[in-house]
DNA sequence: ATATTGATTTTGTCTGACATTAAATCTACG
DNA sequence: CGTAGATTTAATGTCAGACAAAATCAATAT
């Protein structure tokens, strides 16, 4: 949509003027975001090139490289020799009156989450019928950690993401680790900015001690219901958030 | 375990002889597994640094840091500044007697399998709801095309993922196919040499077409347990591989 | 009209240099 | 003698420039 290819001539992409960007791979994709609703790219349309780039925002094309090969993974744009790098089709399918960026945000947020349920959910299953001792003591702790600073009010992310490490760990399953790290990058590279302050899923803060209990009781059929609404409360949290921006 | 530390004077990782390393990623971490068995590394042990790899395999540094940013991601080292790249130990903590490879692979291919299954059944359930007729049509015809190739010998792993793919598009989420992809990979980079010839999963090929059936029916509940069925069949097989290199 | 060849553009890779960081070593002082 | 702090050093992280490979597009020949 929009003009279909925008890079014709190369002119119309100068809405990405230089932008300060510090150097790391966030401010990277932030830059490209605010580019992208600049210039009103849609589906199939190309990016700049990545030299372009580069230079635009003065940083090494290595950057830029590490920064798109990282939404190319979640599937938002796809990568080609001379074709260029292009917005991928299925993330726009679905128009809705939102500034774009945000469009972007929150959809990907929703699909990121279709693919972490399950994943959490069979997490927290091995983990409640592998966890030791020790590895019990810790996730009690950290839920008792995420729930007094989630009531002193003050930012219980990363708490959060602490807990569910700790039942990752339990799982013995290094790759449930290394999965949800790379969800929760997602989450933070691109979503961060815009729901930083909505604090997306505290309703769900409440539940982990009971989470905690019924893991470490072997309590797995309460384990994974619990898990299960918590990715559930999550979701319709991110489609509130939605709502409120629409109208 | 082993020597703690392989690196202090760099004699001993010799073992690694140039190898001829064609160039690929794959490459890199073939020779890299051969190097780890060669020189008994065990948990912890450092690898050497990356500019003496590329080195040695004849190969750019950014390769090397490619390949091992990807076992990195896998959850099989940890790279730190100084530190360097070691074997993370949680990899490792089963101790069996295998050669050192085919541990890393049998082990690494069922924790990959664990993180799989959640996966593949939640695309499948969603597909089932949402599969448009075109889709459906699709499914269909790589079940078959997946069967006849089975039938007449030929290998069927490229079809498989087909049809696999398939079932990731009619979600409607890409992100499904991109973590597929990803667990693909890990498969191919580091599993396909030794298991190649044992064509992992060949049990469950026919319960494809039924699978593609209940899809396109939309009956869900067949659906997920089909594909539960498949995912324990090859979770089986695996194990008996195992199970068949030892003793 | 179709196939082939060639030019061009863009990503992919290599190389070498420098920046950054954290371990290791050394030094000074209690 | 031992510990805190400063210095050295070795490794990954980043950058920039050059070249390789590939895919598109155009021009040409059959």
């Amino acid at each position: 949509m929009s003009k279909e290819s925008a890079g014709e001539n190369g002119s119309e992409i100068d809405a990405l003027q230089h932008l300060e960007a510090t150097g790391s791979k966030r401010d990277v994709l932030e830059a490209l975001s605010l580019m992208i609703e600049r210039a009103q790219l849609g589906v199939g349309d190309r990016l700049p090139p990545e030299v372009e780039i580069a230079k635009k925002l003065n940083v090494g094309r290595s950057k830029v490289r590490e920064a798109l090969v990282a939404w190319q993974n979640m599937g938002i744009v796809t990568r080609n020799k001379k074709a260029g790098t292009r917005l991928a089709a299925e993330v726009f399918s679905q128009t809705i009156h939102l500034p774009l960026t945000v469009k972007i945000e929150a959809e990907s947020l929703l699909r990121t989450l279709a693919v972490r349920r399950p994943i959490e959910i069979e997490a927290v299953k091995i983990a409640t019928q592998n966890v030791s001792e020790q590895q019990g003591k810790i996730i009690l702790a950290r839920a008792a950690e995420l729930m007094a600073i989630y009531e002193a009010g003050e930012d219980w992310r990363a708490a959060d993401a602490r807990f569910h490490a700790a039942i990752h760990d339990a799982s013995g399953n290094p790759l449930f680790h290394q999965f949800s790290h790379l969800i929760q990058e997602s989450f933070h590279t691109i979503y961060d900015a815009p729901f930083g302050q909505v604090h997306l899923g505290h309703e769900t803060i409440p539940l982990h001690p009971n989470l905690a209990k019924a893991v470490v009781s072997g309590d797995v059929e309460t384990a994974t219901k619990i898990m299960g609404q918590i990715m559930d409360m999550v979701e319709a949290e991110v489609r509130r958030v939605m709502e409120g921006r629409d109208v």
